[in-house]
DNA sequence: TCTATTTCGGACAAAATAGTCCTTTATTAT
DNA sequence: ATAATAAAGGACTATTTTGTCCGAAATAGA
């Protein structure tokens, strides 16, 4: 559904809305390790939330990343998706037609417009907030 | 969603399973212009189209490709999937987890729980026959 | 000020996906 | 039989995605 960056920046900005939450900021190595990710490509994945303002980030000693709970309150996962993967990952035809409309459907358009619709509010809807005190309550886990 | 090679699997029997109802068979260069796809490649997936027995071969002068009226009455998009695919495709974590489960979920688990068994249920109930009658019914495309 | 820490950013490398090309094999019609 | 047609199959190439490496810049503490 997702590319593997998108993966990891989602999981990458809950765990430091995690820790933010907690009023700790975190490393790099600590998130990659936190959700179990490529470090490497996690810093670029993490550079690109940082210029998007998503995140923020310190040089340093005791330098890392963070989000303010002002952050954690209005961001969504569309944001998300859409500075690493994209617009078009949402809206992308299932049989791959370049237009594939209402007017112009694939044979499957009408079948998944109501699912389609359905993962754009989940991913409009969802915010940080949420996710994260599901976290402890609810137990779900952002790596295996 | 799906690779390449799987929205051109799935365009591709919709050609043939609509050449079929009307008693031709066709080449693999009529099925190429008919969906929009590099010839080459679609070949390599007719190819595994055929030893899935989804779709029948035949060369020679008058040769191409063709569709059984039983094979377009019970085939369903999740078995040309499946082929082209694999299983894994519609049961991947949404934030790519290796386990993802009810019992071990992501973040986003329960809430994509409903999105994905109405994918799973539309992929399994959704046959050939229909989508080959909403070709003409519901003016659906498989090209642009 | 010096050193250790940590992100930034660019170049590079590996792997997966997408796609091509060409020879062989089967089939049909002449 | 022969020639033409069309799929089968293997080797190869291109592109995209995924991922690494390393030096530079910033920052904090001794």
């Amino acid at each position: 559904m997702f590319s593997k960056g998108c993966e990891y920046a989602i999981r990458s900005v809950i765990f430091i809305a995690n820790k933010s939450t907690e009023g700790e900021r975190c490393t790099l190595q600590e998130i990659s390790i936190g959700i179990d990710s490529p470090l490497a490509f996690t810093a670029k994945i993490l550079q690109r939330l940082t210029k998007s303002d998503i995140v923020t980030s310190k040089k340093g000693p005791n330098g890392g990343f963070g989000i303010s709970t002002n952050k954690i309150n209005k961001t969504t996962l569309a944001e998300i998706i859409h500075i690493i993967d994209g617009s078009a990952v949402l809206n992308h035809c299932v049989l791959g037609l370049d237009q594939c409309s209402d007017t112009h459907p694939c044979p499957v358009h009408h079948k998944f417009l109501p699912i389609r619709n359905e993962i754009l509010q989940l991913v409009h809807y969802t915010y940080l907030k949420e996710i994260v005190s599901d976290l402890s309550i609810l137990n779900t886990y952002i790596r295996t």
